[in-house]
DNA sequence: CGCACACTTGAACCCCCTCAACCCAAGTGG
DNA sequence: CCACTTGGGTTGAGGGGGTTCAAGTGTGCG
């Protein structure tokens, strides 16, 4: 379970200013914090990689890190017992992760492709707030937005037709992700369909399938298995909407 | 849609300091003000009465109030245009509402049974934040227990059976609404069977078979429509867990 | 008594799942 | 170079859990 823990990494060049140089931080929580502040911010950063496969949150563990996803994408998940897998979200580059209040996390996080991130120990942060309050509000207001992509997906779970997942999740995973072009219509999906499955509440053919009605009908591309190109997004909006009649 | 809009309340007796006097406040965000300070609080608060059936919160408009349910029960929905619903959860005694960083609700709040709620406004709670920094910190904690609640329904609108839902549902329901009796075996269920369907991602009718198929192997007894007596909390609990082959 | 409303129960159907075969690209090793 | 393996993806056939449709029960209330 714990092969291939994270390296330490490998400090070259301006990685000795870590948050200094970071190009994620205005897009996370670490924006909170002032240029002129940022050598308290990274003496208590630690930067982690880690390997395709890499479970780095365990459900049910001590949360002692929170961390920031600053290269690639982990998938957050929740299992049952016998296997049953469903993925609560994608965490791509920007994400917050690990916020808790209670002692454990409610959740695993696995490394989809190799990942970079860059973590505080739960006392360190604290201690970050208490200095900078500005971040305590920045992490409301992540939380707040956390919780409103999920209510967004409960209704999708528990409403929605796999058709209209599929749709629903090509466009948000576009327009949350980044992973896509200026109009966002080509899209990187880094996750395997087994993981897009597990994150819709679906199963790995029922996706399969799906893609392919979408291919056939000429609504989308794919140029290769982790590439979408959207050809009708009005179509596909209009689905995720829920406002299509099951044609 | 507006009908029958909030009454205000009739001023009795120890109404006059409804925050000092309040006994949900503990279980609350308000729990983070001081005994003294109390009065600031009580400043900013209006309270509200909803009957049932009233939507107090609207998906989509201006999220100018954050509301404490202090009496009754809400639900807590997102609505297809179709007329598809998706319960989100449901809102009891102590319940904060409303945390939004964007500037609209992301769902709607309905009262199933009349209630009442302390609200403030935005700005309003902004300056108490300000005087009151623990108040952002309480906040946050209920963010993120939110946080978990969602992806815990997630797992449930994802990949478990409806019985396995039913089960989750009725263990739920009773340790975090604390409508049961000491040994919570015992359970006042003040919604209708639909929004529990609503609410699980199932039907009206596979909710009513479940509670039958328990009922006739004697997990559980109806006393009353409303009421559930847990007999056999063990099996519930496996089935909840996903521990129970599908027996 | 009669109506309204929530709940229950039965029967038929269907969307998605299960199971299974197959395709394809990327290694890997002889 | 090719045989073999491996992992992800696709496609087809059949089955099942939950839905849909419909009828029936119970209860509160005028």
């Amino acid at each position: 379970m714990h092969t291939g823990a994270g390296r330490r990494l490998v400090v070259a060049g301006h990685e000795r200013e870590p948050c200094a140089h970071c190009d994620v931080r205005q897009r996370s929580v670490c924006g909170a914090i002032l240029e002129e502040d940022l050598a308290q911010l990274a003496a208590v950063a630690e930067i982690r990689d880690y390997d395709r496969g890499k479970v780095f949150i365990e459900e049910g563990e001590r949360a002692q890190y929170f961390y920031n996803v600053t290269r690639g994408t982990a998938k957050l998940f929740k299992l049952l017992p016998d296997g049953r897998q469903q993925v609560t979200g994608f965490a791509a580059i920007g994400h917050f992760l690990g916020l808790a209040v209670v002692d454990t996390y409610a959740f695993s996080a696995e490394a989809i492709e190799p990942v970079r991130v860059c973590r505080f120990t739960r006392n360190k942060l604290h201690a970050l707030i208490v200095e900078f309050p500005a971040l305590e509000e920045r992490l409301l207001a992540t939380a707040c937005s956390e919780l409103v992509a999920a209510q967004e997906q409960m209704l999708l779970l528990g409403r929605k037709t796999a058709l209209e997942r599929v749709a629903s999740f090509l466009l948000s995973w576009g327009a949350a992700s980044g992973m896509c072009d200026e109009h966002c219509n080509r899209l990187k999906l880094p996750m395997t369909r087994s993981e897009i499955a597990d994150h819709l509440g679906l199963t790995i053919e029922t996706v399969s399938r799906t893609l392919s009605r979408m291919r056939a009908q000429g609504r989308i591309a794919t140029p290769s298995n982790t590439e979408i190109l959207i050809l009708d997004r009005p179509w596909l909006e209009e689905l995720a909407a829920g406002t299509m009649l099951p044609a």
